[in-house]
DNA sequence: TCGCACCTGGACCCATGGGTGGAGGTCCAG
DNA sequence: CTGGACCTCCACCCATGGGTCCAGGTGCGA
């Protein structure tokens, strides 16, 4: 086991990378700081384990493409098995599905390879305090896919709407009728149809169709 | 900071926040590590794109509640006019609103106000390289919301669609009329009514608007 | 072969939506 | 205090949408 160690003198890392061309020169260059030391490293996910269950650990630098267990496989065990230790995904590949899958399974830091030595030993130091580093790169995708980019702030919307013309937009987004929304403001429904011509005009929305697209893309929900 | 970063210049950083209280010890910490300068403290945003735009910048500390111009405008508005100024959030909010609205308008780091000064420093280090920080529960919030988004799509419909209803609920959901889907479809609108028809019935749709929700929510575009 | 699902269409009805042109009200800044 | 922005509402018009009923054609599997 590990106890809870608040970061003793020098942090404990294990390298994982099936390459050892890759794996060796970045544990040396990991050596070389005086507050890292490098206690195992790994060529597959099988060996990050068992090196971790041997020794406490702060920060596994891990690859992702591994034989035997794949680093996403090996993350998501030791997120579960041992949560004390934080992980690092170091890889070449940066798409959706990786880094999805990656920080999904419990990865606190994500680092494309053309990181520099600098920027890897910020990311363990990091991950071991419990924050997350992730590449810009990588923090850009991940945001793509929360929201569906928002294209250009000017596409959006105008921002001469008035905020009941606003209020009215978001509930035209919501499906409702006219009728439901001039309940829902207390107004008839001619102020409403009134609010919806001039917010068409304002937006450029050709009809009620086109005004929920408009007010799901804004975000108006 | 046991480490022999050879930094030819020091990071030039701006902090910013409404309270004094806050603002000042926090400009007099940073100004302590030796390779931080802290160039300007404002107190609102706007206070900070007129920092910002007097002299270069590297990183810009922002907190979000502030009076005039709140931190997500500047923050906007900075990696608009500033995009080699990486701004750095730090705030008490945690909220997945306050997240997701700080990091798409272009922040490089979400920091709590209970991280530590290391952690402070760490993050503008960090932001100053091109990478991203996030605290390990803003990292969690995101990842939360992230897999509440992109679910297996089209599970919000019934199977039970034929192809050609497929087909014209997604044109329904570009926003289309009838007669528009009529003609991509080579077919006459009385029959893109029937299957609207159908389709609405299956699907439990109320009307078009209600429709147009549907085809986005299960990705049909 | 028959039935069935599907695509195609027409006719009709009427509710809703979208557009125009007004009108009166409050509130606030110039 | 006057003008303008905003919210409120009415009357009217007509295009579109949504629903119903019906019917012919195709292709496929029981």
């Amino acid at each position: 086991m590990s106890e809870p160690t608040e970061n003793p003198q020098r942090l404990t890392v294990v390298v994982a990378d099936d390459q050892a061309a890759v794996r060796e020169p970045l544990a040396a260059v990991l050596a070389m700081s005086e507050d890292i030391e490098v206690v195992a490293a790994a060529a597959d996910g099988a060996e990050v384990l068992a090196a971790v269950a041997a020794a406490a650990v702060d920060v596994v630098l891990m690859d992702l493409r591994m034989p035997v267990m794949d680093g996403i496989e090996a993350t998501r065990r030791l997120s579960e098995e041992h949560p004390e230790t934080a992980v690092v995904v170091l890889t070449t590949f940066a798409d959706d599905d990786s880094i999805l899958a990656a920080l999904s399974a419990g990865a606190r830091g994500y680092l494309t390879k053309n990181a520099g030595r600098q920027d890897i030993i910020r990311a363990i130091r990091a991950a071991a305090a419990g924050q997350s580093v992730l590449d810009r790169e990588v923090q850009d995708r991940l945001l793509a896919t929360v929201r569906t980019r928002p294209q250009t702030p000017e596409q959006s919307l105008p921002a001469d709407l008035t905020p009941r013309e606003r209020e009215v937009l978001t509930l035209i987004g919501q499906g409702l009728p006219n009728r439901a929304i001039a309940q829902q403001l207390f107004i008839s429904e001619a102020t409403v149809k009134t609010h919806i011509n001039n917010l068409f005009a304002k937006a450029d929305i050709r009809d009620r169709a086109d005004a929920v697209r408009r007010a799901l893309a804004a975000g108006l929900a």
